[in-house]
DNA sequence: CTTAGCACTCACCATAACCGAGTGCTAATA
DNA sequence: TATTAGCACTCGGTTATGGTGAGTGCTAAG
């Protein structure tokens, strides 16, 4: 992008301006709270400009200018300089009760907190059930022909799925079975155990033949079978109720069109799944992907991960209009901080 | 309530009126839609009356009149005709793919359906734990102290509760422990089983004490371990952006109201707790009850059953303004279907 | 290239006028 | 005595009008 120096420096000017009082910012009012040593008339023409090339709008002819889509993602990736995390509100994370015992409930905490120091509403994605290591597999017989298998994960995360049994194969044929299964096919992932199966089942047609092939029948996958497909993992999304007082979303109709997007969840789980790779905090910007795209929206994204593995994604999504200095290092360090809580034994 | 036959039937004129157009009720209206054969200045005297007696407000002097929360709670007690559900209605919730397999979702797929028949939010509030009967307790030794806890009721919900051992008591000896224990505690409601616990543990101080210990303390309780408590079963709300297209809340400051609400849920379980050992169908209006006291919102209520007996509560939240006699029936329905799927084996 | 000056635009606000649905009251009527 | 017709009155909603001010684009001078 060929900006020369000054342009920049008014850009970014604005877009702070915006970002602090939600108004679309004149000409007059940047040369009076930013010390840029030019007149207003000066500043006008490079408006002009900037307008010309993308990265400012008007709402109606004689208002001041608003960033554009393309400006944001211009100021994070050049022109932003983020803060480090006030030691103050590092503590208020470090020291939130985020409580590892049950992992539903970890999650629902985690979108907690950050709602709470975003002010935004807070979304965690869970680990994919396809992806994540079982360290321990258990078969529990139960009346009947139906049997419980349950998934424990090393981070605690604890899935079950319901079997119908084969009625040849008896309970306790299912208690024999149990150990030799939980050895075959304990920590190991869900696509590897579905290969271990295969395997087992070429190597051995007798024997066990007749659970497995319920187990794969059944989806064979533990997690919640929505209709975003088991491959998935869960979404948590925290308080809704604090994008009624974003004054970007002061619109009913906009409201509506963002509880409408929650509650198709598998397309914003696409986007959140774009960032499960990606090193630090990712933003996405509004229009600018094809999965969530909502003009004025804007998502602020970090993987976190256990023992050096990413695990899922968590962030924030807000308005685009959002003072990306102090928001990034808020999902960065929660994101570190579920890390680390994940990582411990 | 001393109500003439003819002032009844104007007020019930006025809350159908009322209900279907969602404008406040003139004299004029009244006598042209309904023939009551009366002048629209007699039916203003009776109005007058019966805003004395408290049954109908006006939002200003020179606007009609609308009922209030007391006219509802008369409509729904000695007006109201509840007619059969639709045959065509009917079928569309026996079809409506409810599975039982995982439980989570069966609850989360009612909800839905209720939210899509209704237009409403519909609610479904899940057994409580403490009040389960569990069919089967099982004890799965995990890696180093931990050990996991599952329960598994009857109609197939599933619980689990991490548990940290007693460094003395070790893996296999829990392993020996698991049949006896799940032979103690199975076919018991939660707290019966603490009960049997405490019994046990007077019996035989030695052998068990670790564990049991561990098991009480840690909550003993299976469940989420939310705000609420673990006493408390869990809610599920379906789709809330139906409230979008509901023109009483048209209103930003409405809307954000009842979205507060329904973010304290406890409050809203201790309403749906209090229909749960009634029989048939219980509506709650606005702010008769202390639980839920909005302005203008109403609930619908039933309890569903498995083999007599009470698991849960359901209905659907919506405007007092709402066509009970279809929404009652649907209500009433579908617990009725969820009944059965829950007494299904 | 920058800037002062100026005419122009347009959302926003307040005021005023009008309309109409609806009311309460009174007096006539059955 | 209960009902009804008639009438003056109320008041929210809509529309029209004009003023205000922040902001712009353009032009011409520095």
């Amino acid at each position: 992008m060929d900006l020369n120096e000054r342009s920049r420096g008014i850009l970014k000017a604005i877009i702070n301006s915006y970002i602090a009082t939600a108004e679309p910012v004149g000409s007059r009012t940047i040369t009076k709270r930013y010390e840029l040593g030019i007149s207003p008339a000066t500043v006008r023409n490079i408006m002009a400009d900037l307008e010309e090339m993308g990265f400012l709008a008007q709402p109606h002819t004689s208002a001041g200018r608003v960033p554009t889509g393309k400006a944001y993602r211009f100021y994070i990736d050049t022109l932003l300089e983020v803060r480090a995390l006030p030691r103050q509100q590092e503590q208020e994370i470090m020291n939130y009760p985020l409580h590892r015992s049950e992992f539903g409930q970890l999650m629902k905490e985690t979108t907690r907190l950050l709602s709470s120091l975003s002010h935004y509403v807070g979304v965690v994605m869970a680990p994919k059930p396809a992806e994540t290591v079982y360290r321990h597999v258990e078969f529990v017989p139960l009346s009947g022909r139906r049997a419980l298998a349950v998934f424990v994960s090393e981070a605690g995360i604890i899935h079950n799925r319901m079997l119908l049994l084969d009625p040849e194969f008896t309970a306790r044929d299912l208690e024999r079975a149990n150990n030799f299964l939980s050895r075959e096919l304990s920590g190991k992932t869900l696509s590897q155990m579905r290969e271990r199966v295969t395997e087992l089942m070429d190597e051995d047609r007798s024997r066990y033949t007749g659970l497995l092939t319920t187990l794969m029948q059944s989806g064979g996958e533990p997690g919640e079978h929505g209709e975003q497909g088991a491959s998935e993992g869960e979404l948590y999304v925290g308080s809704m109720s604090e994008l009624f007082d974003i004054p970007d979303f002061r619109d009913l109709d906009k409201i509506k069109e963002i509880f409408h997007a929650f509650e198709e969840k598998h397309r914003l789980i696409q986007l959140l799944d774009r960032a499960v790779e990606a090193e630090g905090v990712q933003v996405f910007i509004g229009a600018e992907n094809p999965y969530f795209d909502m003009e004025g929206v804007s998502l602020v994204v970090a993987s976190y991960r256990a023992e050096g593995n990413v695990m899922g994604t968590l962030g924030v999504i807000g308005p685009s209009r959002m003072p990306y200095n102090t928001v990034i290092p808020i999902v960065d360090c929660t994101a570190k901080v579920l890390s680390r809580l994940m990582s411990e034994r």
